[in-house]
DNA sequence: AAATCGAGAGACAACGTTGTCTTGCAGTAG
DNA sequence: CTACTGCAAGACAACGTTGTCTCTCGATTT
């Protein structure tokens, strides 16, 4: 007594099994009397149809999912991206499945295997993995260049690169007069700690991802915006270009950064030091 | 010739269909020796089972899989809603489709019916729809009457509780003395409309949800604080409880919410006027 | 040595659906 | 009035897997 099947329908209805599956489908060769009474069964019992089982017997051999494996999708990169990708999967009746791999290869393989399993149609990646299904790969690495290049033409010649290890870069010997932080919220605690330090108009700052309060922030803090929806509806653009066959679409997606220059990232190194 | 199957990977062992399902499965009763040919088969060929078949089959019916039902999968609470979901989940097996409604009960309703299709588990959502599934409703009104005493307790009598028209506010024949943020995105569009406006002394805010700046701005932002983290993990683990039978687990749950008071929203109303 | 037992392994059906083939019947042409 | 055509609707198999039942064979018991 689980859910109702077609053939409950179709007994309830009094026509053969195939005859709900037409009418489900919208298959027009029904008599218009029968595919009434039909309706009104599948109404009456609330059937739903069981689309894992459909994809089992369908040709095409879909299960109109996809798998989105980034990060972390409670960060704000991640979070944009996969919901770029769900509007463009949503446009073409396709679900969604997030997964955070926290930087981890390990569990960023065992998710893809996961997915596998699961007979997704194709996979979003920030890290590339190895896989036997359409896949984009989203590159994280674009921006560096342009931010490290920024804070050069600004003079500065000692210049680090922090990711989640805020702190120690101020216990260096011989500390950075620019950091470039790796994400928004390395950026956040950057700023947290160089005003902590009263060094907030002397260490020059230049953030990878564009946050809503960057602006507001004194000094206004210099990123590298990467459009994160840019990228997740690119990605999902490529994949369904891959999956829907004909040309192979693009198996790795570059985002387009800009370098949004607010005050941080133009701080001069002290020039008598 | 898509994937191998079981049957595949049968006749590449020698050995009958059902023992190969009997090793992937891991029961115990199969002879070391056939198992590991079927084992060196299932690596052969690259074998992968058909969750979904599986599914189909099983006793259990369970598909393994949730979905979660949220304002805006990009937005910072949802998304931080979304992740914690996921590790509850991930530590189940399970995994989880996403989706946002942007707050439009019709497409809820047409993403629950779609997951309902493909016969999740259960489902976690933000607004109450038409369920005959397992589900949790997060509660996002709490929080509002704290913030909202916390204003009237400061001396405010003329309040408004913004929703995304952040402009309409400053229009009005009467303008508030204090401003309650929806969101956490109306918030910050609320700090700077009144930093253009030159009232950032002026008008007390209080904003729902907190944000890693907001005790960075100035003056900085009192917030009442809704926990996402906790509030997904209450929520998958009230979820699972009701998937997994047993006692009827919770089928809504509130949000603990904490006023972290910073100087936007103790200004007091100008005495004068 | 015959009867009993147990455990491993295969045969077969079934899950809910769709593809293919066949049947039945009305309508048309000769 | 018979032969043909066409199309709606049902019968049946199949998708990849697991549950249940049966069979075989060696080991144990008496």
């Amino acid at each position: 007594m689980g859910r109702p099947t077609m053939n409950d329908v179709a007994r309830n209805a009094g026509v053969s099994l195939k005859t709900v599956s037409r009418v489900v489908n919208g298959e027009t060769t029904v008599d218009p009397g029968l595919a009434a009474r039909v309706r009104a069964a599948v109404a009456a019992l609330g059937y739903r149809p069981n689309l894992g089982a459909s994809m089992l017997r369908r040709n095409d051999r879909r299960t109109r999912m996809i798998g989105v494996l980034l990060t972390d999708l409670a960060g704000p990169f991640s979070a944009a991206v996969h919901r770029a990708v769900e509007d463009e999967a949503r446009a073409r009746g396709v679900h969604v499945l997030g997964g955070s791999t926290d930087d981890d290869p390990q569990r960023a393989q065992d998710l893809v295997e996961a997915f596998a399993r699961r007979h997704v149609d194709g996979v979003i990646l920030t890290a590339p993995a190895v896989v036997d299904l359409p896949s984009v790969v989203i590159d994280r690495e674009a921006g560096i260049g342009q931010g490290m290049r920024h804070l050069r033409n600004h003079g500065h010649r000692r210049i680090v690169f922090v990711e989640r290890e805020v702190h120690a870069v101020f216990a260096l010997p011989d500390p950075p007069t620019a950091i470039l932080a790796g994400s928004t919220s390395v950026t956040i605690e950057v700023v947290r700690a160089l005003r902590e330090r009263g060094l907030r108009d002397r260490v020059a700052l230049v953030g990878l991802g564009d946050f809503p309060t960057a602006d507001l922030l004194e000094p206004a803090v210099t990123v590298v915006a990467q459009d994160p929806a840019a990228t997740g509806r690119a990605a999902a653009g490529a994949l369904f270009e891959q999956i829907d066959g004909g040309t192979q679409g693009a198996r790795a997606i570059s985002i387009p950064t800009t370098l949004i220059a607010r005050g941080s990232g133009e701080i001069r190194p002290a020039t008598g030091s």
